[in-house]
DNA sequence: TTTTCATTTGAACGCTTGTTCAGTTAACGT
DNA sequence: ACGTTAACTGAACAAGCGTTCAAATGAAAA
């Protein structure tokens, strides 16, 4: 049998992703065969290089792709106001952006050391970019009075790593709503940087 | 060639520890083999089984050794004085115990998934005592008026991955020296919790 | 010196890995 | 109706996997 009905170029690509998507985030890159990513889609293993030159390159398009949507995400968000209202739209967009993309969010994290080198710098560069901006609303706050943080550079690091840690148990339906979450996390990060 | 000098379980075993650690660290529990580990420590793969039943459980091993050895420090420092003195001495604690151990922290973190269900009962359960006796502290200090969250659950996560976020940057030697980031955290943690 | 035995080797087991590719199929343009 | 070709199969490749075990080794006990 080859190909069953219609043309599955534009249908089987995504679904390698988002097999790939799901099988990197539950047992992670290195443990998971080029197979079973077939089995998933529903394919043989050899059909998969049709969508990705390698394996490698599966984990880095996924990686790429989310950090390009969250940057785009990012700007598209205007960033008006004061500090703190800056402040405040971004511990809201990282919490929300985040806890939309579960898997995305998890692979991101977690195998950053599975990235060849080359890769490894392109996924690290943009990664900066976005923390940059959380430093850059931090240094206008502390410049203007209204924040008080000894450095902002471990200020920024450590409230990303808060908004993070938010995927490790959040779910959709639990105890608490994402508005929920949002705004105590948001009383949390205004008070840790509060002048 | 066979045992080249002396008595060997006694070093061999250890270092068979101490080169999984590092290689488990470096590229994560599936993408190391017994015969890397076997490399590293100058031994033929087979070798490997007289210190460990299999693969599993020398994850497991490292893993459960890292959080007794938690646990037990944990319990030597006393927690006396008010939720504030013992907040404080549980932030200064756990960075400082987490940052001389950066190797079996990411793992302990990052290969949970890597165990068997039953091994990983047995880690989540110790680190849920763990995350308790921070929660106890908020909860206390809530009760007392010192401290005002609004979910001390959350909180705790929260403070938690703020702290453990020290690990993904804190270097020995770098810009900041281990006292001054003790110190920086835990003003951040006191503001977040503050009445 | 001889015996004992903890320790390690080195080969082998069956299986899985990522990747390639000639050949097959079926939808599409003509 | 026919030729083209995108899409996929299925087999093959060399390499590596975790694990087992008889045999070899050499330090320690007798």
């Amino acid at each position: 049998m080859a190909r069953t009905q219609g043309s599955h170029s534009g249908i089987t690509g995504p679904r390698v992703r988002s097999a790939a998507l799901k099988l990197f985030a539950k047992h992670g890159f290195a443990a998971v065969s080029m197979r079973q990513i077939a089995r998933e889609v529903g394919v043989q293993a050899g059909a998969l290089y049709n969508y990705t030159p390698d394996k490698q390159s599966l984990l880095f398009d996924l990686m790429k792709t989310h950090m390009s949507e969250l940057m785009d995400a990012k700007e598209g968000q205007a960033s008006t106001g004061g500090p703190l209202e800056r402040l405040e739209a971004f511990t809201r967009f990282h919490i929300r952006f985040h806890s939309e993309r579960p898997e995305e969010v998890f692979i991101a994290y977690m195998e950053l050391r599975s990235l060849n080198p080359e890769n490894f710098e392109i996924i690290e560069e943009l990664r900066r970019h976005y923390e940059d901006e959380l430093e850059a609303i931090l240094r206008d706050g502390v410049a203007e009075g209204v924040f008080e943080v000894s450095d902002t550079k471990i200020a920024t690091l450590a409230v990303i790593a808060m908004l993070t840690g938010v995927n490790t148990w959040f779910r959709e339906g639990g105890r608490l709503s994402l508005p929920e979450v949002e705004q105590i996390y948001w009383d949390m990060v205004r008070k840790t940087v509060a002048a």
